[in-house]
DNA sequence: AATTCGGGGCA
DNA sequence: TGCCCAGAATT
């Protein structure tokens, strides 16, 4: 047997069970496939039964607002992969009658579907023979046939879509699922189960005994630290007041209670004349320290320092929200965590 | 070509 | 603590 036989074979033996695989439906699968990018099937599996529950179609997504889209959404992380799914579920119902274009060529112009989520719709639901490379498939790739260019490089990604079409199997669907799933089971990064593996005969990386050193990815980028202040205003009515964020950076569109950046940790005394500026409408206030050790918020690429801040006033806020609303806003998990753990 | 988007699980 | 996860978009 060839790669892509064993592959197949070995598919059809150890498959999970996943709601997704039941269907061909393109916005199924194509709802799946953007909450997996980057994101393990456990986390993603509870996010994909909400959203079909809430949105059967692709036209109960379009109608709805992005606030609750992203509220849906909260505790998945990229919230961008949110927003240009909404805005490509708007295109899909007002622009192609509800129905998903057919080929890799037109999917990949919508937002949000890139080389592989394109290549995992046309192949999945309309049978194109378009090799998917994933993750999974980098791994498995490298190390079967032992190739130790950096995948995240630019010759490496051609060089290995360029291997993925060679070695792929006719049936496209089958072969696609099985060797992504080959590699998150069989194959995994830390311990792979090389003992008893299918394609152990004819994989490089264990003759070399170099499993354990492929794929090779270029180094990544240091994380930077900041220092956030959380302003958590209490008025009379015992209201408190959220931010949309907007701009460029992290959590864009989801709603955070006022923010003060510092470049280092700061203090009581800096933060009272901070919050005298910001709020000089407020007639009076006391601010109170909620946590003294601030919480390190640690995310791909930043650790913030987190601290919080409770603002209590006697005035009365026009803008103000009740406790019992504040959950209908999209948070990030950081102030999603605050809300649990105060009381208002 | 490099950076920037989250959050969680695991050794 | 570092690495990885059914990657894509922006710089």
């Amino acid at each position: 047997m060839v790669f892509s036989e064993k592959i197949l074979t070995w598919y059809a033996e150890n498959k999970r069970v996943l709601p997704w695989r039941r269907t061909k439906n393109p916005y199924n699968i194509w709802l799946s496939e953007v909450m997996l990018q980057q994101t393990r099937v456990a986390q993603g599996l509870p996010y994909y039964e909400k959203f079909i529950k809430e949105f059967p179609t692709v036209k109960d997504m379009a109608a709805a607002s992005e606030e609750k889209v992203l509220k849906l959404w909260q505790g998945l992380g990229y919230y961008s992969r949110a927003r240009n799914m909404h805005a490509t579920a708007k295109i899909v119902v007002n622009e192609f009658d509800g129905k998903f274009p057919s080929t890799y060529k037109e999917l990949i112009k919508l937002r949000g579907i890139g080389d592989y989520t394109a290549s995992a719709i046309a192949s999945i639901c309309f049978d194109e023979p378009e090799p998917v490379v994933d993750g999974n498939v980098y791994r498995v790739l490298s190390r079967y046939f032992g190739i130790d260019l950096p995948i995240n490089s630019s010759e490496g990604v051609k060089y290995f879509k360029n291997l993925a079409w060679e070695v792929m199997h006719t049936n496209i669907r089958d072969y696609n699922q099985g060797i992504m799933e080959f590699g998150a089971i069989q194959c995994a990064p830390k311990k792979p189960y090389c003992l008893h593996c299918p394609l152990s005969e004819g994989c490089v990386a264990l003759a070399k005994n170099k499993v354990h050193e492929l794929p090779v990815k270029l180094k990544k980028t240091k994380v930077k630290q900041k220092y956030f202040n959380y302003l958590v205003v209490i008025d009379s009515n015992k209201n408190t007041i959220l931010e949309q964020r907007t701009g460029k950076g992290i959590w864009q569109n989801l709603y955070q209670f006022p923010l003060i950046e510092t470049d280092t940790q700061v203090g009581l005394d800096v933060i009272k004349v901070k919050v005298a500026k910001v709020f000089s409408s407020l007639k009076g206030f006391e601010i109170s320290e909620f946590n003294e050790k601030p919480i390190i918020h640690k995310l791909s690429h930043q650790h913030l320092h987190t601290k919080f801040w409770i603002v209590q006033s006697n005035d009365m806020l026009s803008n103000g929200i009740s406790n019992d609303t504040l959950e209908q806003y999209p948070v990030p998990v950081l102030i999603a965590d605050f809300i649990r753990s105060f009381k208002f």
